[in-house]
DNA sequence: AGCACGCCGACT
DNA sequence: GTCGGCGTGCTC
């Protein structure tokens, strides 16, 4: 969706700062620069909640300090400041050099630490800005958000036990709470836990069994800084003549002449490797002011293997063309690069970068998972070798501090990450790539803000006025209208077509059976008869399959195995899902979008068959069931409860791979981009749990699922095949799948879509309403829809209401969840209105949290 | 978030 | 009378 509201009225930073320097410039570079002027205080914006709830005429809250004179300060640097009774971390925002009229002197602490300097570039303040405002999140978390985890360490506030605490002291103390506190630091190795675990530990009346025993002094608090990763520093050594001077030994002059043919700069452990000699000489040569020696950072590299390097392959004509394509771009403009599974997207996105690196910028790549695309990574290795940055998650916090100090270097690099790469700062942006961008993976739902790394992205190639490309064997509907269906763009969108497969290999035919028949012809089996047919050659054969089901555990729709009908919503359009609160309780079935209620009916509606039940087949039946019927074929698992531990995806890879086995069994993680060339059977063993989610999205879902699952088949030499079991073949997205027919399929999801006002066409917004207790949660709801207009609000206020209604999962973590979903018509400007009466309405216990283009609506 | 200040009920 | 519960507000 177009964001229509001007940048300038986005930018309150950019305006608190004076005169903005060129584009990547510091923030607020000193206006005017009159050092008389600049007084000895700065403005400083502070990572605490307080920040989070600015004045209405200040967009932010600040905080002045006074910057002692040993330390150089700028705006856009990263500090360390006392708040309170702690150290938190700060952003620099502007010198100021008069103290506003409330502020007396003996008020102003010293910035205590500069943490990183220089960072927060002009264009990428309004980066973070942007989506601040779009999704409503207060700035500093959204700066929380794109920083790496320890960066802002807190202080922490540790109790220990003190020496004089005598023997069964406990029998003296008045508070039970008291008593348990001096149990649990005695029970510590160290006498010494923070107080926020002894808080959790001891729950009620903590303080005042502290308070206690403090004054008796058998307990101390204090405060030990936060453990912020420091970069690991190395010693390097750096020419600085071009003349040797006469009075140099052999061994000198030989340690020059090697650094000299090295470009001049080395670290100095390579050097005495190099040269086979010690320190002493270098010293020596610092002393006589031919070279220098410092500390540098250096990568704390985790590792990785070394790649055996890979050089750019041929690519074939529509390759060429998408590249020729990319290549003639100039500036910000919006790629789609539509390729069918297995048509060498990775080998575009390849070439594409090799001349932006060569230009001197660097690369955003954005996959889904990084545990699921281990090849993607290696591939990248491979070409690019050390320029090459991972940034993600599973890195300790020591090893993403370095990597995200080391994005910050001026050094072209490629930076590959899951969504919060998009935020990687990289400071001469030319590329970014976003590869299957249709995955949710893209989107966070959890802590605000609820961005969607595709919408960021999108925001950082315009600011950084470069290219993105979006990649994908099945288009998001998003994606699809806003770039392949957008000509009024110009030259601003591009729709790049890869309609084959590399080495103009066949798609995998994909061969729909219909489950009902097989209940009719007296199968009973999970396997259809063709399924069974080829598991039982795949040995003989030495081929390998996967068979895919849809997730773990029980789904939650109602069919009937006989007609294959579904019970629906009679308002939305939507399966209806089926709930039990505990076992042996009444079973009934809700909508989750508005809440109608009604009981599971014992016959199907539709054709009175008795076989009328909730649907399921859990990965664990399947295992079972492939046992009894094919006890020679080895299978591997793979789902979140086989590859939780670290590495688990790619060692459970490379064995299938190696031929350990020959069926992986699994959930929606087999569909994100595998290359397995062996593979040539693909079994979808139940679509229907797919195409019955009730959610708008599920046809697209669905389609996009089932066609990457499909995709994985017949990718080496082997020609491969598809078998996709269903109780429902005549549905639409089975029948796109079946026929490959994206285009049609998209059409006609788009119809649905624009009839009902979902996106692409509208915008949603969900409020969600949780807390502790399940009566205030839902008077609380109750209230807010109220507030928000009831029923008929879309006639005044342009959108319309669903819910209140319970979320579909009523409790998480012991909280209650109720919500509301705005739906904004199309051509509306989605402004989302009184947010603050809203939050004052919500009692203390209750949170609101607000998930704008929600993708997860449970 | 953490912590201080400050105002009401059950104990010395 | 005081101790200690936790509601309200501030941190440069």
């Amino acid at each position: 969706m177009q964001y229509d509201i001007p940048w300038e009225d986005l930018s309150p930073i950019a305006r608190l700062v004076a005169e903005p320097g060129g584009g990547y410039d510091a923030i607020g570079e000193t206006p005017g620069t009159n050092p008389e002027l600049q007084g000895p205080w700065i403005e400083v914006l502070v990572d605490s909640p307080a920040s989070e709830t600015p004045l209405d005429e200040e967009p932010l809250k600040l905080f002045t300090y006074r910057v002692p004179p040993e330390l150089t300060v700028q705006p856009g640097d990263i500090l360390s400041v006392p708040f309170g009774s702690q150290q938190l971390g700060a952003i620099a925002i502007r010198f100021t050099d008069q103290l506003a009229a409330h502020l007396s002197l003996d008020q102003i602490k010293d910035i205590e630490d500069v943490v990183v300097s220089g960072f927060f570039a002009r264009n990428y303040w309004q980066l973070l800005e942007r989506v601040a405002d779009y999704y409503y999140t207060p700035l500093v978390r959204v700066i929380r958000a794109a920083m790496p985890p320890g960066l802002f360490a807190r202080s922490q506030h540790r109790i220990r036990l003190s020496e004089q605490v005598p023997a069964g002291g406990k029998e003296f103390l008045k508070t039970i709470s008291a008593q348990k506190i001096l149990e649990l630091l005695q029970s510590s190795g160290t006498g010494d836990y923070t107080l926020q675990y002894i808080r959790s530990k001891v729950k009620p009346g903590a303080n005042s069994g502290l308070r206690e025993l403090k004054k008796r002094g058998w307990v101390e608090s204090y405060y030990e800084a936060g453990s912020r990763p420091a970069p690991k520093l190395q010693q390097a050594v750096t020419l600085i003549t071009s003349s040797f001077p006469p009075d140099l030994s052999k061994r000198q002059r030989e340690v020059l002449q090697v650094l000299r043919r090295r470009g001049g700069e080395l670290w100095m452990a390579e050097l005495l490797k190099i040269c086979q000699t010690s320190s002493g000489v270098v010293k020596k040569l610092a002393e006589k002011g031919c070279v220098e020696i410092y500390d540098r950072e250096a990568l704390r590299s985790p590792g990785q293997p070394t790649q055996t390097p890979d050089s750019p392959k041929v690519l074939n004509s529509y390759q060429q063309q998408a590249l020729d394509a990319i290549n003639q771009i100039d500036g910000y403009a919006r790629v789609l690069l539509h390729g069918v599974t297995g048509s060498g997207k990775t080998e575009v996105y390849l070439q594409a970068i090799a001349p932006i690196l060569a230009q001197g910028k660097s690369a955003i790549v954005l996959v889904p998972e990084i545990g699921l695309t281990p090849q993607l990574c290696d591939r990248f290795q491979a070409r690019f070798g050390d320029k090459v940055v991972v940034y993600h998650s599973a890195l300790s916090q020591g090893e993403r501090y370095d990597t995200w100090r080391q994005m910050l270097t001026d050094t072209p690099q490629i930076a590959i990450g899951t969504r919060s790469a998009i935020f990687a700062p990289l400071p001469n942006l030319g590329l970014i790539i976003l590869d299957e961008e249709y995955d949710d993976s893209y989107k966070q739902d959890q802590p605000a803000p609820t961005y969607h790394a595709r919408t960021v992205a999108q925001w950082r190639a315009e600011l950084s006025n470069c290219p993105l490309i979006l990649g994908s064997a099945t288009p998001s509907l998003e994606t699809w209208v806003e770039i392949a269906l957008n000509p009024t763009e110009g030259d601003r969108t591009h729709y790049l077509r890869l309609p084959e497969r590399i080495e103009s290999r066949p798609m995998p035919p994909v061969e729909v059976v219909d489950m009902r028949q097989e209940l009719r012809k007296g199968n009973r089996s999970l396997f259809s008869e063709s399924l069974q047919q080829e598991l039982s050659t795949l040995r003989e054969t030495g081929r390998q399959g996967i068979l895919f089901i849809h997730r773990r555990g029980h789904s939650t729709f109602v069919s009937c195995r006989s007609c294959g009908y579904v019970m629906e919503c009679p308002h939305c359009d939507v399966s209806l899902s089926y709930h039990q609160f505990q076992e042996g309780g009444t079973e009934f079935l809700r909508c989750h979008y508005c809440s109608y209620t009604s009981r599971p009916p014992e016959r199907c509606p539709d054709c009175d068959s008795p076989y009328f039940r909730r649907f399921g087949s859990g990965t664990q039946r399947v295992m079972q069931e492939l046992a009894r019927e094919f006890p020679q074929l080895r299978v591997i698992r793979f789902d979140s409860d086989t590859t939780r531990t670290k590495d688990a995806h790619r060692i459970l890879l490379s064995q299938f791979a190696s031929g350990e086995a020959d069926i992986l069994l699994g959930t929606q993680m087999l569909t994100k981009g595998l290359d397995l060339p062996q593979v040539t059977l693909v079994g979808v063993v139940a679509a229907d749990g797919l195409l019955n989610l009730a959610d708008f999205r599920a046809s697209e879902r669905a389609f996009q699922m089932l066609t990457q699952v499909a995709g994985r088949a017949g990718r080496g030499d082997e020609p491969g095949r598809a078998i996709l079991q269903t109780y429902s073949p005549e549905h639409p997205v089975i029948q796109a799948v079946r026929n490959q027919e994206y285009n049609s399929f998209i059409q006609q999801e788009l119809e649905h879509r624009e009839a009902l006002s979902y996106p692409p066409y509208g915008r949603l917004i969900l409020l969600r309403i949780s807390g502790r207790d399940d009566w205030t949660v839902e008077d609380t709801a109750v209230e807010l829809g109220q507030v928000l207009g009831g029923p008929d609000a879309y006639l005044t206020r342009g959108y319309e209401l669903l819910g209140p209604a319970p979320a579909p999962i009523l409790r998480v973590a012991d909280r209650y969840r109720w919500q509301i979903l705005l739906k904004f018509l199309p051509n509306i400007r989605v402004e989302l209105p009184m947010l603050e009466e809203l939050r004052s309405r919500c009692p203390r216990d209750i949170s609101l949290a607000i998930d704008v283009d929600p993708l997860n609506l449970n």
